[in-house]
DNA sequence: GTGAAAGCGCTAACAG
DNA sequence: CTGTTAGCGCTTTCAC
């Protein structure tokens, strides 16, 4: 049986309740709620006793309404679940929570389209502030414009854009994927080849340079041929099988953009008779939980999630909250560090 | 330098604006914007039209004060960063997008008193329903009250409480449970340990009883001291190799509530030189895609994460959307699937 | 230190 | 089919 659900029905408590109840004005109930300071310190006990005696809770719609401001926080992530994604999330979410603020969260699933909307809704939400990463396919930011002309603050992290007076929160993608290039070279690896995502992203994009230098820097060569753009889904693993079978030359060394596919990448191999690391040397990148218990372990870089998630929230409730040094504001580089693991070495 | 953050200035354009430059009342547009039935084609045109000329966006805040709900719905899950949540998350976030619906996602850390905090937060936050899966600890449910009160929609998944009248999404966990130590009695075990986590917890005490029930039916014989109630911590997964270690009698299979502490099991009992699955069978839970890079493959029970989001998702906002068979709401039930894999097969 | 009153922008009952 | 109008609950000048 189909019905209409009953709706709310107790009686909510408003601050003309309150002031009805003591006497006094709405206004001074209001100041004492929000602890205004041309207000006595007896009234405001009297008020606070009251509140919430009566169960009091304001009422958010109208405060925000008539204040022009949400309290929330929009995020916009290309996916949920993914180790990375949600454990900055989660630092996200603790800095959010711890002052007060809400966090409104969608998912673009790396389309540009659902992206644009979702940059729309929170819009239209009314968020007070914008965090975002942005979708493999996003290539223009002209829906982020809306924000930026009603200085609404918005900043970036991981996969960013360079838009200018945009904070963005990073790592060092380029300084990292040399490094981890480096390591292969010293650990004798002769032909090594990189697989990342979509080169649109400057995450992809830079490590591709990292490497690179490296490589020229060592070995004076470079060969634009051992650069794979992959998807980076596990579903398509065989293709790198396949590419590493038939490389001509043969591949000692693998540096993959994303852990969790090179360690799909390290069971193919495996499977198709390669051995970790004798015959090629891996390394990942984002030091996912899994790199520690796949076999051999997997050598990769550590990339602080939640310290980004932490940072990025504090930064943009700083920037909320007015004090902020606009000068300093417009990049944070957080440290990533190499960790080495059976995966490269004899 | 340290100064204020400009606010926006863009002037906001309101139905009053479109309704003076269009020459009619701001009720007509309002009607018009919300595809009011009795207006004509023609004047929702105009409306529509001129709306979007000047880029006209409503103001939910308005909006929700005047209807009193705010199109959006609150989750609270233990924590953000976890693949099964994570993943339960992605489905949620997909259909309350796919339906106007915002969603406003706190975490409670396994803490019960953040999760009351946070209960609070989202009630002050005008959720219009509250989608919770409970944190370790939480043992009362008082705080969840307040929703039931005021009649706003509340549904448990996976990590439930039976409230009458509160439907829940849960899988068969007493029956997965059976199904898994079945599994590893077919396969030969005579001694079955069970690790699991806090017993508070619906789902670790529904395991238990499946594994117990199982292991009577099929032995005639349970062990209490065989049930290890453990955090899951991966820090203290010696504490496991110690147990087994220290047994009297020797423990040849092992069946693990969480696929990633059972990962770490896999890993540190190996390192302490035993053989899996010859010397020990390892069944884990979730179908984490962990459980695939591992070595051995990892058997697991596979617990449909996705799609307890979109179900969590589609079944309350029907509820909000009035056309919900009451009668059959009160819980859902899932399909699990045991999935066997190396660890459990010589 | 406190009160009166004018909004904030939208919805919905009522009237026509 | 459209207009008038009274809120929704809170904030914030402007007086006193």
């Amino acid at each position: 049986m189909l019905r209409k659900v009953a709706l709310p029905y107790m009686k909510k408590v408003t601050i003309y309740d309150l002031a009805k109840s003591l006497n006094i004005s709405s206004a001074t109930v209001s100041r004492s709620l929000n602890n205004h300071p041309s207000i006595s310190e007896k009234t405001r006990e009297k008020v606070l006793a009251k509140a919430k005696e009566v169960g009091y809770r304001t009422n958010k719609f109208a405060s925000n309404l008539s204040k022009q401001q949400s309290n929330t926080i929009g995020v916009i992530v290309p996916k949920l679940n993914s180790y990375f994604m949600s454990t900055v999330l989660s630092g996200i979410e603790k800095v959010a929570n711890d002052n007060g603020y809400n966090l409104i969260i969608s998912q673009s699933l790396e389309s540009k389209n659902k992206e644009i909307l979702n940059t729309k809704t929170l819009y239209d939400s009314g968020v007070d502030a914008l965090l975002v990463s942005l979708a493999y396919e996003t290539d223009t930011y002209d829906h982020f414009m809306r924000f930026i002309e009603q200085k609404i603050p918005l900043l970036f992290f991981d996969r960013v854009f360079d838009i200018p007076n945009c904070p963005i929160i990073v790592i060092d993608n380029e300084l990292a994927a040399y490094e981890a290039t480096e390591h292969l070279i010293q650990q004798g690896c002769k032909n090594i080849v990189h697989i990342s995502g979509n080169f649109k992203r400057n995450v992809y994009t830079e490590r591709k340079n990292g490497y690179k230098k490296a490589l020229k820097e060592y070995t004076g060569k470079f060969n634009e041929a051992n650069c794979v753009e992959h998807d980076l889904n596990p579903e398509n693993v065989d293709e790198i099988v396949q590419f590493v079978k038939s490389s001509k030359k043969k591949i000692d060394g693998l540096f993959i953009s994303s852990d969790t596919f090179a360690v799909h990448c390290v069971k193919a191999l495996q499977n198709a008779g390669y051995k970790i690391p004798e015959d090629i040397k891996i390394i990942g990148f984002n030091n996912d939980p899994i790199t520690m218990v796949i076999n051999p372990t997997l050598t990769t870089i550590d990339y602080p999630g939640y310290k980004m998630g932490v940072l990025a929230g504090q930064s943009i409730i700083n920037h909320l909250k007015g004090n902020i040094d606009i000068e300093s504001a417009n990049s944070i580089i957080l440290k990533h560090k190499i960790i080495t693991r059976e995966s490269t070495q004899l």
